[in-house]
DNA sequence: TTGACATATGTCGATATGGGTATATGATGC
DNA sequence: GCATCATATACCCATATCGACATATGTCAA
């Protein structure tokens, strides 16, 4: 097996950081394809292949209006990625450093009585 | 030029779902390499390729101890991510409802009399 | 209808991937 | 020294990627 395809989560389309590129600049407002190619100065086949994958993981809407496509931010999509991430911001945060001894006071204790596996 | 390396980035590291996996069982302590393997099913030599990723990208630090090797997660590497994507907590979170929709006027109003692009 | 514009798709090439399996390295205990 | 345990690395394969470029589709305007 190869390594998953980009199409396949929100973790892998965003993996690439032009894709991010892209969405911050959709977070901002609606905008024309033709929009993104000049403000991130990526060649326009590249930046369409992107939106197709941004679409395929449901970040993106598009929206037709004449011969433009109005393509959208859905943030939705990208909710698992915070939410997996959020849980790790403890480890980083000051804010976080006692409740940090506590648990690893509880585990330690866990692991002395409990211990089946190991 | 193909997909950037899994080794890149935090981001691409990340875009695995065995390698979060891992993360998520060294999020609650130390563990031998053999330990993952047990909990997570997978095969010692796959186990040693992710973990290799995710020490390139500083997502865990190791610590030799006799014959096994002691990995440690270290959350701090995991920031940008959280940091990209919070911002986009916003579109999911009633919470910011009410601030969405003053910041959307504010840029209609800022499109109706700036507008010097599009 | 023809031509210009906006966007999407196809093809090619180089590359890194992840699984599987085999094997190397390295520490421990006898 | 030798067998065993713990881990890392090497090799093979099938596959999807991204960039570049060419081209197809579709819309508007004259």
């Amino acid at each position: 097996m190869a390594r998953a395809a980009t199409t396949t989560d929100a973790f892998n389309a965003v993996a690439e950081p032009r894709r991010r590129a892209i969405l911050d600049v959709l977070a901002r407002g609606e905008r024309p394809v033709n929009d993104l190619v000049g403000l991130l100065g990526i060649a326009q086949p590249q930046v369409s292949k992107h939106l197709r994958v941004l679409r395929e993981v449901g970040a993106v809407d598009v929206r037709e209006e004449g011969r433009q496509r109005l393509y959208r931010l859905n943030g939705q999509a990208l909710k698992p990625i915070h939410d997996w991430v959020k849980d790790y911001e403890r480890t980083w945060s000051d804010r976080f450093d006692e409740l940090d001894i506590v648990l690893e006071e509880l585990k330690d204790k866990e692991d002395e009585d409990g211990g089946t596996d190991r």
